[in-house]
DNA sequence: CGGTACCCTTTCG
DNA sequence: CGAAAGGGTACC
């Protein structure tokens, strides 16, 4: 059952020049995959990445709920986005296999095979694929009752390893908003770098550098949508340009830094504040404990981690107690309990959930009468 | 440390 | 249709 489609699939060449080269033995078994059959310089074809299981790895678990507002859900089971300048698809079977595809772009080789095997790396890097959920979920379940409750709907949401830059530039657009609008505003940024590929009717760019960043005006900005973070923006784009070495390459560094350090360097630039800084942190520079306080989280933890702080208000000071008291409760890779907990509370993952574990208060009660009239019922049986 | 202005869009009452 | 909130930060 667990059976892996290992059978490297020869490299054909799919419609190359020289199509004698087709081994005449596979072409009444070629897979259904009828992707722009007919460009010239085809994309790669849909190989077999791995199969780990549902429980490791979910893409629909992982990429659109809020970590990253670069990949795009490209078809039903597909999602796209660009790795190092190479733009990849993802798909995912029932039984949880994942396949991938490297498309063609103006930056490909010419064969794309060279491609491939650093796309591989490349992915396998920033979906932290080293990291096991299953023994961190094991003990999770056991600290904290929520996230057993939870863990079960939310099989293989994963924590994401992305460039710092990205990264950051993605967050400094978070602040106050929406993902709606963040998307839109990330898209914005992402247009200037140099354009790759369409795919599923999205453009998709490599992020722009900071050079080509720091070509863009506050005012531009302003009038891309971006309001009072147009300025953090050119401020944090500036601040990372004097940085001895590079900017880039100042903020990769921070990956061997403690969170203190990693916290209070992503503190100094502008725009950047707590929760800013802890985004760039787990989502990018390998801290794995840092926690994301925001109005959600705090939800969470009122209800769930710290019930004496009913009435409080979210004030910095709160924010780190809370973060403490996710670290205690989750140990070292807390970020990763902390966003299958936050995951369960956005609403477009709600519709997935059984009523029973919504949390907000219309539905709580809701929730209540049903298990009430549940039980009726079943003592009535 | 605690309070408030800041852009702008959507949702709520 | 006005108010409030939405995955906060800078400044006082």
């Amino acid at each position: 059952m667990l059976r892996r489609r290992q059978t490297p699939i020869p490299p054909i060449q799919k419609l190359s020049k020289s199509s004698s080269s087709l081994p005449s033995s596979s072409k009444t078994r070629r897979p259904l995959l009828f992707l722009k059959p007919t460009v010239s310089s085809p994309d790669g074809e849909w190989k077999p990445l791995l199969n780990m299981g549902i429980s490791e790895l979910s893409l629909p678990l992982t990429f659109p709920t809020g970590q990253t507002f670069t990949w795009k859900q490209t078809a039903s089971t597909q999602f796209t986005g660009v790795l190092n300048s190479h733009l990849l698809s993802l798909r995912q079977l029932q039984d949880g296999s994942i396949s991938y595809l490297l498309h063609r772009t103006c930056f490909s080789s010419p064969s794309l095979s060279k491609d491939e095997a650093f796309a591989m790396d490349s992915l396998k890097d920033f979906m932290n694929l080293q990291v096991s959920l299953g023994e961190l979920w094991a003990e999770f379940s056991e600290a904290d009752s929520r996230f057993a409750e939870l863990a079960p709907h939310m099989s293989g949401a994963r924590v994401l390893r992305q460039d710092p830059l990205e990264c950051l530039f993605q967050f400094l657009c978070s602040s106050n908003n929406n993902i709606p609008r963040i998307t839109q505003m990330v898209s914005y940024l992402s247009s200037l770098g140099p354009y790759l590929a369409s795919v599923g009717g999205f453009k998709f760019h490599a992020f722009p550098s900071l050079e080509r960043l720091s070509q863009v005006s506050e005012e531009e900005l302003r009038k891309a949508g971006f309001g009072y973070r147009a300025k953090y923006i050119v401020d944090a784009v500036a601040v990372l340009q004097s940085k001895p070495g590079g900017g880039a390459e100042w903020l990769l560094s921070l990956r061997t830094l403690e969170l203190q350090e990693v916290t209070d360097a992503l503190l100094g630039l502008p725009g950047v504040g707590p929760k800013v800084a802890a985004c760039v942190a787990l989502f990018s520079l390998d801290q794995h404990h840092a926690i994301p306080v925001d109005t959600h989280v705090w939800q969470i933890a009122k209800r769930y981690i710290s019930p004496e702080l009913e009435g409080a208000t979210l004030t910095p000071k709160l924010s780190r107690h809370v973060a403490e008291a996710f670290v205690m409760k989750f140990g070292k890779y807390a970020g990763w309990a902390q966003t299958v907990l936050f995951i369960g509370e956005l609403s477009s993952q709600k519709a997935l959930l059984p009523v029973h574990l919504h949390c907000d208060k219309a539905t709580e009660a809701s929730s209540k009468k049903l298990v009430t009239s549940k039980n009726k019922r079943k003592s009535r049986a």
